[in-house]
DNA sequence: CCTTAGCACTCTCACGGGGAGAGTGCTAGG
DNA sequence: CCTAGCACTCTCCCCGTGAGAGTGCTAAGG
């Protein structure tokens, strides 16, 4: 454990370097904060910090650089967190209710929100269900031998496929077509829909069926993502090389996303943070995670993230991660039925 | 207009310079393309393009660049069209069918497909009606209170919106519902749903009207963009520097993007060519845009484009710009009932 | 024993000069 | 009209240098 003074100047060091982006001197602590030792001193506790990990040294004789140690100490015991204010509260709040209400314009709005709140990237996944069910199938007709099949999903999503249909069936046709199926199908996961096909008589029902299957299990597939605040978060020094900005463009990708945020979806209340090497991902080696699950309909759960470089404003990020994914929560969160 | 040989000459400078990246010399065009005359020759020719604005110079001393005249007569006069190969057509045609048939899928895939076929960005429009129509209406049951009122677009979009219903309906009475309001609103736009609203006998067919009408206006607003090739694109030489990726990144979002392809958006068959100055947004001005329009269902019109530096491999691009929306078309295309 | 002043040392970064190289424009001759 | 030759220009890269920042260490003081 630290003593009150080491963690003092790690605290201190740690944000200094957040707000600067620049190697952190002794001086500058003594300077900036009031310190009433002198840098000498600071110095050697530096040193100390440092044989302990929590700080390094880009070179000798430059500041000093918060670890991924660091970072860590400094989110779990020194931060101070900078909570969501009553204005803000309303701003966001208002917008919500303001957007005409659909599960996508949500999902794009929280990230929207959320990176502009932070200043970074945020990510929402799409609420999923382990294993999604049917809802309720309909038919609309396009033309005559081709229809439309319309699947609501229970975790609010809606899939479709055009699909075959026999020449002959019009609107009313096809609309009892679909009561049929939905009698037998209603709230069936692709498995259960799978065994219940071939029980249909028709024959069309029992292609159709498949057809519904298949989009429900599209339907617990990879969840879709919403990426907002990119531009915003390639502005800091971090990305001022073109080699590095282009590596986060890259990664900054449904892809790669889907892959650094898989380990960090547990089943934690709160916000969760990943720092650096703690992510499994290479390329988030030197990014930070902070990451949140918020119930979606029928028991679905989404996750919504912030990703930037590993010197992030942690206690301002944290509490508005949390505060937007419990806001995605009361929006549009129905307990399973 | 141009003597033979200054127009094969330019022929040669954009080749050389659409393939470098770096300005033409005259001796590069004498040893690489066989001139049989001498280097001096060529010059003169050069300069003689250069008075008449097809080239310039960024400095005295170095080689010659094409401007966007320049570009724009060998587009129009000299480039030798690359076709799409069999075996491209071929592997083309084969993801588009193994793919599951879903309108945003292929709108998706066409795009992937195209950005990777010329390696710049790829950008495809979610085709639309000028006024859309409401193909059906759909009302699912969620819980007591609250349904999902689904809306099947005749441009072939679905719209959806979480509304509230009777509480004591169940999903039989909602079918009747929605089978009442599609009995009256059936192909109707926006503007005759509004019309029609008051007709109904019961309050919440007329509200739930209501949001239907504007469900469907949704859908004739600003169109889905799918995006692709993003990260390949920005691998040119013309964004190594930080600033330029950045500008980049910062113009190939939604809200750009759509004022960009606004007004190329033309009724033309075939592809459009817009080359720098020629585009109407300050940050296009060096950027080429190579758009072409397809059909998509009921007569909806959506666009494909291809956006990349003015040293664009214009031979290449724009015959496969013509094949994907051409296949597109193919696709999807089913005209206006 | 902790703190502090002082100082030598190290490393980066910005600046500037210089030289190589590339390519042109021009002139004069075939 | 074409071409060889040449002077001239401009960029780009390399490298050395000096200023500046900040440390580590040592020795002295509370």
């Amino acid at each position: 454990m630290l003593t009150q003074r080491r963690a003092d100047i790690l605290n201190l060091v740690v944000d200094e370097y957040i707000g600067t982006a620049t190697p952190v001197s002794s001086r500058a602590l003594v300077d900036h904060h009031g310190l009433d030792v002198s840098p000498a001193t600071v110095r050697n506790e530096l040193a100390a910090l440092e044989r302990d990990g929590y700080v390094t040294h880009p070179y000798t004789s430059a500041g000093r650089v918060p670890s991924d140690s660091g970072y860590r100490f400094y989110v779990e015991e020194l931060m101070d967190e900078l909570p969501v204010g009553e204005g803000e509260r309303r701003t966001i709040e208002h917008q919500f209710y303001q957007a005409a209400s659909g599960l996508e314009e949500w999902l794009r709005l929280a990230a929207a929100i959320l990176a502009a709140a932070v200043g970074n990237v945020a990510v929402v996944a799409r609420p999923r269900r382990p294993e999604p069910r049917l809802r309720h199938a309909q038919l609309v007709h396009l033309r005559p031998g081709a229809a439309l099949l319309v699947a609501v999903i229970d975790d609010g999503g809606v899939q479709q496929r055009i699909i075959p249909a026999p020449e002959s069936e019009d609107q009313a046709a096809l609309s009892v077509r679909a009561a049929r199926l939905n009698e037998r199908l209603e709230m069936a996961a692709a498995g259960r829909i799978r065994e219940a096909a071939p029980g249909f008589a028709d024959g069309d029902d029992r292609r159709i069926a498949l057809d519904a299957a298949e989009l429900v299990e599209d339907a617990g597939g990879a969840p879709e993502l919403f990426v907002e605040g990119v531009r915003s978060a390639l502005e800091q020094p971090e990305f001022s090389t073109a080699e590095r900005m282009l590596d986060a463009v890259q990664h900054l990708q449904d892809y790669h996303l889907r892959r650094a945020l898989q380990p960090a979806g547990g089943p934690d209340r709160g916000a969760r943070v990943l720092i650096g090497e703690e992510n499994e991902q290479a390329w988030l080696h030197d990014w930070a995670l902070v990451v949140s699950a918020f119930g979606g309909p029928g028991g679905a759960v989404g996750s919504i993230s912030v990703l930037g470089p590993t010197r992030m404003r942690y206690g301002h990020t944290i509490p508005r991660v949390r505060y937007v994914a419990g806001l995605m929560t009361g929006l549009l969160h129905e307990p399973e039925a």
